[in-house]
RNA sequence: GGUCCCAUCGUCUAACGGUUAGGACACCGGCCUCUCACGUCGGUAAUGCGGGUUCGAUUCCCGCUGGGAUCACCA
């Protein structure tokens, strides 16, 4: 039998702005659809819009990516994938579109267009172009409108005003479209850049696009951009509009919902395979399985096991994800990881590697991210730390203070074995020697050591912290006892 | 409002005419325990409503209700 066509995806993000959560999302579908058929990956930069469009949001959209593993076989540095730099090409089908009478000037002002728009809505009439240019006779060899030329006119697209248009939708199945519902869009501006439904259109031809998929806020283009790929004389590729994800308050996801771009979560101390994990699975599933590495998402992803209705962002199931991704790392890897958040908290690491190493180990089951690992560590990485007054008011008791006192000399004589067996050996002569139970000595241990009551095992904590930095902090708890007790 | 689309626990979802409607996050409780976590065991929680079709509807059809997308010289 024949071969299958090579499938070609691509993600077009506008440099605009933040790379969203919902834009990767479309493009990380696109991709693993391309790795799942074993096709190709475009990234094209839809950079017409050049007022809005900067180099930084171009950095900041490729640095994400390749953060997440989600690579391309054409696109940037490649000059060809900019659309900013393809306008001869643009035009060179819009001559084509306006000698076959394809497409037409017109001749209406934005304030025009504006007004009669406002006066349908009020009369409750459908705020559309109503076609005022469609049939006014132009010279087929016109000049399209031009930045320099300074021309007064658009050129819009001519739709079939009967029949219909049908998008068999790879996720959403098949929608009908009136073609006398569709406008009669604007496909060049007055200043000569074309417009994204035509742009795109171009583009996905040229390219070779086989599958578009992208974010269900363009369906109501896909009519349009069908019509205007025939009037190319292009076929046009299949489609597959992925639901949008919404915020917790059925709004869609923005800003005020918290961290919302790749670079939010990545400076949040989240990992890639943890955001990669729940972005599939926000609108796809297999089964019951939750933990998906990048290679199973590429083998087992298919349009069939997409949903069609939007999801809803939660917050913390990603952050379970991460924690799961989290655990499976050494402490190793993750003292390496690590680093750069400590560094840019403002501290100096008080140890070596294998300091920072057995640190992270104490740390590891007891925070979600990077950034929240850091936050635990404060009392490790710094000797400046504050005793939470109601933790102070309930251990630090003057009938403890001989106990710590105990425990302070027992640690400093521990030269040689600072094991944490060593540590319990000596917490147990202390329990001993005042009859003590572990539970009664243990917190105001910690209190003095951590400065609050939650923290990994005392044993670890003193063996991570060293005798001198234990006895210091004891000695500090032991000073503020007798200050405390004073009348 | 027009057009298009969607509808299972609070959330993400499984079920493709026959299940005690399953899993996961979150939540609640037991166990573990030097605190907090981790771990582990268990629990609460859903087919929006009304009609059909069928021996039988979460599943198929219609209506209602609710939700989303879009209606730019932005993409």
């Amino acid at each position: 039998m024949g071969v299958s066509p090579q499938v070609v995806t691509r993600f077009a993000p506008s440099p605009t702005g933040a790379l969203h959560i919902g834009n990767v999302r479309s493009g990380l579908f696109a991709w693993l659809f391309a790795r799942h058929r074993g096709g190709r990956f475009i990234l094209r930069i839809d950079d017409t819009d050049r007022e809005r469009s900067t180099t930084e949001s171009l950095d900041e959209i490729i640095d994400s990516l390749r953060w997440l593993g989600i690579d391309w076989d054409d696109g940037p540095p490649n000059p060809a994938f900019f659309q900013s730099n393809r306008f001869d090409r643009y035009r060179e089908c819009l001559r084509q579109l306006l000698s076959s009478g394809k497409a037409y000037p017109c001749y209406c002002s934005p304030q025009e267009l504006d007004a009669r728009r406002k006066q349908a809505q009020q009369e409750r009439r459908k705020p559309v172009y109503e076609r005022i240019c469609r049939d006014k006779p132009f010279a087929p060899d016109l000049a399209p409108p031009d930045r320099a030329g300074g021309r007064n006119y658009t050129i819009r697209f001519r739709m079939p005003l009967d029949g219909e248009t049908v998008l068999d939708d790879l996720v959403r199945g098949r929608s009908v479209f009136q073609n006398i519902e569709l406008d009669d869009l604007i496909i060049v501006r007055s200043d000569g850049v074309p417009t994204y439904n035509f742009a795109s259109v171009v583009d996905d031809a040229d390219f070779g696009v086989t599958h578009i998929v992208r974010g269900d806020d363009h369906v109501t283009n896909t009519p349009r951009q069908i019509q205007i790929f025939r009037a190319l004389g292009f076929k046009e590729p299949a489609f597959a509009h992925m639901p949008q994800v919404l915020g917790a308050d059925g709004a869609p996801l923005s800003k005020r919902h918290g961290a919302s771009s790749v670079y939010a979560y990545r400076e949040q101390g989240y990992f890639p395979e943890a955001l990669l994990n729940y972005l599939a699975r926000l609108g796809w599933s297999h089964g019951d399985q939750e933990i998906f590495s990048k290679q199973e998402l590429i083998d087992l992803f298919g349009f069939e096991a997409c949903g069609k209705s939007p999801g809803i962002f939660n917050a913390e199931k990603i952050l379970w994800l991460n924690f799961h991704y989290l655990k499976q790392r050494t402490p190793a890897e993750l003292a390496h990881e690590i680093r750069p958040f400590i560094e840019r908290r403002g501290y100096t690491i008080p140890g070596d590697e294998a300091w920072l190493v057995r640190m992270v180990a104490t740390l590891r089951e007891r925070a979600k991210t990077l950034v929240e690992l850091v936050e635990f560590a404060h009392f490790y990485l710094s000797d400046d730390i504050k005793v939470e007054p109601k933790a102070a008011a309930k251990f630090f008791k003057p009938e403890i203070a001989e106990a710590l006192k105990s425990l302070a000399s027992e640690i400093g004589a521990l030269d040689g074995d600072f094991s944490e067996a060593a540590i319990q050996a000596a917490f147990e002569r202390v329990l001993g020697r005042f009859a003590m139970k572990l539970g009664q000595l243990a917190q105001p241990v910690r209190v003095a050591l951590t400065g609050g009551t939650v923290s990994p095992g005392i044993y670890e904590v003193i063996a991570v912290l060293g005798a001198k930095r234990t006895v210091g902090r004891l000695e500090n708890a032991l000073r503020q006892i007798e200050s405390g007790s004073q009348p």
